[in-house]
DNA sequence: TTCCGACAGTGGGGTCGCAAT
DNA sequence: ATTGCGACCCCACTATCGGAA
C-alpha cells in the first residue's frame, strides 16, 4: 500500500470531529490493506510506528531534505527504513541516523514528510488513536468491537489483533486469551476527590469496598512460567534485569504459573517510603544492579492476581482474586488493605497511610472483574491535594487546539523582594480561563521571545499539587509535582502570595 | 431528552543511557 | 566532564462525541 493513502486518510480523519465518520474512513483503508500490510497499516493509522524506539524524535526532524515531487513511498518502504533506524537506536552514530532520516524523508512528498514527523513524534493530532482504530478494525472485519478490544488487551496489542481480525475473523479473535509470559495492559483507576466520593463511585451504597494502599512506586506486572520470571512496567516494557528483588519474590512462591499485578517501591530502613525520585532512578538504572540493590533495595507489594497455575482469573470478581492472592503470597508481599462497609473505617485507613508518607488509597469494587487496559469505575484512587497561592512569572504560547492562546504558565513563590520559579502548568484551564489569561498576560507583558511571554509578577493563581520534590532545574531547588490551576485570585496581591519557605515545608 | 463513560489532546518534572562537544 | 536528545517513569485535567438511561 502506498503511504500516500494513509496520509490522505489521516487528513480526512483530522477534518471531521465525528467519531463515526473517522471510524468509517479508517475501516476503508484497513479493508484495502493486504494481509502482509494490515498490521502495520493499523499501527500507522493509530499514529504509532511499529518499532518501540527509533532513536529519532522532534529534535532530529527539525531540518529535512527537499521533498519528493511524486508519492512513491510504500508502507513497506517506511517499515524497512524505521527498522534500520531502530537497529541503531541507543547505540549508533548520529551521522548514521541522519543519513537514514534524510533518505526516508527525501523520498517523501511534503504531505508525507509532515505526516512522518507526526508519526515519529507521536503527535499526529488527527483525533484518532489506538482505541478508535480498534473500532475501525471491528467495522472492517465485520466482527463485534468488544471482541476486538478484548483480544487487543490480552493478546499483545493492535497490530496482531488487526491482522487476526482481517484474516481470520471472529474465530481468530476468540483464540486470544491471557497467556502467562505475554504481558497484558494493566487495569487503571479512575480518581475521586475524597474517600466518600470514591466509595460512592466504586460500589452501590452500603456495600463492602476493598481499600488498597496506593504506594508511590513503579507498577509491575510479573509473569512466572515455571522457573522463568519476567517483569513488565505499565507500558509493558520488560524490566526484568533491573529488578532482581521482584523476580526473587515471585520465584519464591509455591506456584508453577502466575501473573501478578503490583507495585515496586524503595523504602527506608524504618519502612517509610523513599521519595518517588529514588524509586524511579533505581528502576531506570541498568548498570551495576547488584550494587544498586544494596543501596536502594526494592520491596514488592502485589494487589491482584490474573492467573494462577493454569486458571485464568481475569473475569472472576476481585473478592475471589484476593482470596487466591492471600492463599498464595505472604502478607509481607501484599499491599496493605482493608475490606469494609463502613466509610469511616475507609477514611481512617486513608489518613493512616497518608500520615505514614504513602500516596493514598485505591477504593475497589469487590465484584469487579480485572478490566485489562480500562480505566473503569471498579477502581477509584484518592490522594490528598495541597494548594498554594503563587504568582505568574511568564506564559508560553499553546499548540494544537490551544494555538493562538497563551497556555502554559510559569509559577513563582515569593522570596525576599522577588520571586523564585517552581515549575509550570497548563492543567485545569477551561476555554474561558484560556481566553481570559491570554488577554490578561498580554496586558502584563514585559518581554516576548516568540515563544514565552514574560510578565510583570502581579497575577496570583491558586495552584493544586500532589507534593514538592527536589529539583536541579529550578533555582529554588524545588519543583511542584502535578501542578494544576484551581482559580485565578484577584482578591490577593503578589505581596500576599506564598513564600519559598512555605513551599519548602511540603518537602517530605 | 438528558446524562455520563470513554477518548483524545495538552502538556508537567525527573531519570537514565548514549553520542557529541 | 558536560550537554542534548530520546525514551520512559510518574501523571491531571477539559472538551467532545455518541451510546446508555
Amino acid at each position: 500500500m502506498l503511504l500516500a493513502r494513509l496520509v490522505q486518510t489521516s487528513t480526512a480523519v483530522a477534518a471531521t470531529r465525528s467519531r463515526v465518520a473517522k471510524r468509517t474512513l479508517l475501516a476503508a483503508v484497513l479493508a484495502e490493506a493486504s494481509a502482509d500490510d494490515v498490521a502495520t497499516v493499523a499501527s500507522y493509522l493509530a499514529g504509532s510506528a511499529t518499532q518501540r524506539r527509533t532513536g529519532v524524535g522532534w529534535r532530529g526532524l527539525t531540518s529535512l531534505p527537499d521533498p519528493a515531487l511524486e508519492p512513491t513511498l510504500t508502507v513497506d518502504d517506511v517499515v524497512t527504513r524505521l527498522d534500520e533506524l531502530a537497529a541503531v537506536a541507543g547505540g549508533g552514530s548520529r551521522e548514521r541516523r541522519r543519513a537514514l532520516v534524510d533518505d526516508l524523508f527525501g523520498r517523501a512528498t511534503p504531505e508525507e514528510q509532515t505526516w512522518l514527523v507526526g508519526l515519529l513524534t507521536g503527535e499526529l493530532r488527527q483525533g484518532a488513536l489506538e482505541s478508535l482504530v480498534l473500532d475501525a478494525v471491528a467495522e472492517a472485519a465485520e466482527v463485534p468491537a468488544p471482541l476486538v478490544r478484548r483480544a487487543a488487551m490480552l493478546g499483545g496489542g493492535l497490530t496482531s489483533v488487526a491482522h487476526a481480525a482481517m484474516t481470520g475473523g471472529t474465530e481468530s479473535l476468540e483464540a486470544f486469551a491471557l497467556e502467562p509470559g505475554r504481558p497484558v495492559l494493566p487495569m487503571l483507576a479512575a480518581s475521586a476527590t475524597d474517600v466518600p466520593a470514591a466509595v460512592a463511585k466504586a460500589v452501590p451504597e452500603g456495600r463492602d469496598v476493598v481499600v488498597d494502599a496506593k504506594l508511590d512506586g513503579i507498577r509491575v506486572q510479573v509473569h512466572r512460567v515455571g522457573d522463568d520470571v519476567r517483569v513488565y512496567t505499565r507500558s509493558l516494557d520488560d524490566v526484568t534485569s533491573r529488578v532482581p528483588e521482584v523476580v526473587e519474590t515471585v520465584a519464591a512462591l509455591d506456584v508453577t504459573t502466575a501473573v501478578l499485578d503490583g507495585e515496586a517501591i524503595a523504602l527506608r530502613d524504618d519502612g517509610s517510603p523513599r521519595p518517588f525520585q529514588e524509586t524511579g532512578a533505581r528502576t531506570a538504572s541498568r548498570t551495576d544492579v547488584e550494587t544498586l540493590r544494596t543501596r536502594t533495595p526494592l520491596t514488592t507489594y502485589f494487589f491482584d492476581v490474573l492467573h494462577l497455575d493454569g486458571e485464568d482469573l481475569l473475569d472472576r470478581p476481585l473478592s475471589e482474586r484476593l482470596d487466591r492472592l492471600r492463599a498464595t503470597l505472604p502478607a509481607t508481599a501484599q499491599v496493605p488493605r482493608v475490606v469494609t462497609s463502613d466509610p469511616g473505617q475507609a477514611e481512617t485507613f486513608f489518613r493512616t497511610l497518608v500520615a505514614a508518607g504513602h500516596e493514598g488509597v485505591v477504593v475497589k469494587d469487590p465484584d469487579a472483574p480485572y478490566e485489562a487496559g480500562r480505566r473503569g469505575s471498579g477502581w477509584v484512587k484518592v490522594k490528598p491535594v495541597h494548594t498554594l497561592d503563587l504568582v505568574v512569572l511568564g506564559v508560553e504560547r499553546g499548540s494544537g487546539r490551544r494555538s493562538g492562546l497563551l497556555s502554559n504558565i510559569h509559577l513563582g513563590a515569593r522570596d525576599g523582594d522577588g520571586f523564585v520559579m517552581l515549575g509550570k502548568t497548563f492543567k485545569g484551564m477551561t476555554d474561558e480561563t484560556l481566553a481570559w489569561q491570554t488577554e490578561r498576560f498580554r496586558e502584563l507583558a514585559t518581554d516576548d521571545d516568540g515563544y514565552t511571554v514574560t510578565v510583570r509578577p502581579e497575577q496570583v493563581v491558586e495552584i493544586a499539587f500532589d507534593g514538592v520534590q527536589r529539583s536541579t532545574r529550578y533555582p529554588g531547588g524545588l519543583a511542584l509535582r502535578f501542578a494544576r490551576v484551581v482559580r485565578y485570585r484577584d482578591d490577593k496581591t503578589a505581596a500576599e502570595a506564598d513564600t519559598l519557605e512555605t513551599v519548602r515545608g511540603f518537602l517530605a
